[in-house]
DNA sequence: TACGCTAATAACCAATCAGTCATTAAATTT
DNA sequence: AAATTTAATGACTGATTGGTTATTAGCGTA
C-alpha cells in the first residue's frame, strides 16, 4: 500500500484542497496522538509506519519527529495520554452512593461502559495486552495506575455488599475477576474479532445487562429476597 | 541485541559443542513451529524477526526458508498448527455426560483449561486477537474453526441445564459468555500483562473453581435445592 | 511591503531485515 | 573409498523505514 493510499483512507487529508504548510502548532501534538492511538490499535507497535501516522494527522513524517523524539516515545506518549483514570473519580463515588450494592455494581458496569468501554480510549487496554512484553516498563505502569486501582474498586463495591449482608462471603482476590473479566472480553473483542466478525455484532448494553445479571445473581447472600432484577 | 545473544538464551542452541549441519528434516519444522509460536505470541508478528525464530530452533536463517517460503506463510502455519480442536471432542462428550449440569460445566471448564489454556497453544488465542485486523482472513478462520464451535458447546451445555429443569430460562446469545470471557481473560492475562506482574500471580485452578461457582450460581434455577458446591 | 522567525516539508541517510544463492558438508549409494 | 545427492549454511541484496536536515513558506511585526 501506497502513502498515497493511506492518504485517501485517512481523517485530516482527507481534503485534497486542504493547503499544505498550515502552521498549527498547538492543535498538530493532539492530532497525532490521535491518529496514532487508532493505528497502533488496529496494527500494533511495530506494523505501524512513522508516515502512516504522520500522513493520518494530515502532516509529513518529519512534523512527526518535529513532535515526538521517536517512534517509541509516540507510542508511551499515546498510551500515558489515553490512560486518565476514570477510576478514582469511581471511587469516590462510592460513599456517597445511595441504593443497594445490586444497584451500584450495575452502574458500575455501565458507567465504566460509557466512560471507558465506548471510548476511543478502550483501545488502549487491548494495545497494552499486545503489547505487554515489548513495552514491559510500560505494562507495568499500567497495572499500577489502571489494573490494580480498577481492581480495588470492584473490591471495594463487592465489599460493601458483603458488609451490608447483601453479598455472601466471597473471596475476593477471585471474585473481583468476575466484574473484570467480561468488560475486558468486550473490548478485547470489539478492537479485535469483532472488527472482522460476519455474524451480527453482539449488543454492550444488553451485554453488560446480562453479565451483571447472572454475576449479581451468583453472588448474592443466600438469604436474600427472591430475585426480580429489572 | 545480538544473534549471539539471542542464541545465548535458546531451547534448541543452548549446547554449544552440538555440530552444526546435522540433517534433520523431519524435525525441522515442528522445532521451527515451535519456536514461532514462543515469539510470535510474546513480540507479535513484525517485531518477530525472521532470523530469530530460526536461532531459537536452532538453524540458520537460510534454513528456515527452506521449510516456509515466507514469514506470513510462517506465520499461518503457526496458527493453524496450534489451532486444533479439543472442542470438537468435547461436543461429543457432552452426550454421554452423567450427573448434573452444574458438574458438566465445571468439568468442561477445567477440561478446556488442561487441554488448551495450560497448554502452549493456548497462546495462539492472544495472538490472533492481538494480530486479527493484520491478518483478517486467519482472524475470520479463527472464528469459525473455533470461536463458533466454543460457543456452541456452551450454548448445548446450557441448554442442557435449561431443558432439565437445573438453569433458569437464559438468553443463550449473551448467557454464553459468562463461561467464555472469564477462561479468555485468563488466557490473555496469562500471555501479556500475567508475564511481568508484580504480585502473586493468579492461581488457575483457584480462579476457574471461582468463576464456575459465581457463573452456575447466576443461572442455577430459583428453585433449586439449597446451594453446596464443594 | 519587507523582514524575521519557525512550522512544515521532502529529499536524504543509515540501519534493519525478509528473502536469495553460491558454497559446504552430512548422509547415502555405488 | 569415491561419487552423488541434498540439507544446511552464511554472505549478500534490495526494499523498507526510522530518523535527519537543508529548504520552503506561513505568519506576525514594523
Amino acid at each position: 500500500m501506497s502513502i498515497k493510499d493511506i492518504i485517501c483512507n485517512t481523517d485530516c487529508s482527507t481534503d485534497p484542497t486542504r493547503a499544505k504548510h498550515l502552521r498549527r502548532k498547538e492543535a498538530r501534538p493532539g492530532e497525532l496522538l490521535d491518529a496514532a492511538l487508532d493505528l497502533f490499535v488496529a496494527k500494533g507497535f511495530a506494523a505501524t509506519r512513522a508516515e502512516e501516522v504522520a500522513a493520518k494527522a494530515g502532516v509529513s513524517k518529519g512534523t512527526l519527529f518535529l513532535y515526538f523524539k521517536s517512534k517509541e516515545e509516540l507510542f508511551e506518549a499515546v498510551v500515558r495520554e489515553n490512560m486518565g483514570n476514570p477510576i478514582n473519580q469511581g471511587l469516590a463515588e462510592i460513599d456517597s452512593f445511595e441504593g443497594t450494592t445490586t444497584e451500584m455494581l450495575q452502574f458500575a458496569m455501565f458507567a465504566w461502559w460509557e466512560r471507558v468501554g465506548n471510548t476511543k480510549a478502550s483501545g488502549i487496554s487491548k494495545l497494552v495486552m499486545s503489547e505487554a512484553s515489548n513495552f514491559p516498563a510500560l505494562a507495568n505502569f499500567y497495572q499500577e495506575t489502571v489494573v490494580k486501582p480498577g481492581r480495588q474498586l470492584i473490591r471495594a463495591i463487592l465489599q460493601r455488599g458483603v458488609d451490608r449482608g447483601e453479598f455472601r462471603t466471597l473471596n475476593m482476590d477471585y471474585a473481583v475477576y468476575s466484574v473484570i473479566a467480561p468488560l475486558m472480553f468486550l473490548t478485547m473483542w470489539k478492537h479485535s474479532l469483532g472488527t472482522c466478525s460476519l455474524e451480527a455484532p453482539l449488543d454492550p448494553k444488553d451485554y453488560i445487562t446480562s453479565q451483571a445479571d447472572i454475576i449479581v445473581r451468583g453472588i448474592l447472600a443466600n438469604d436474600s429476597a427472591p430475585i426480580n432484577l429489572n
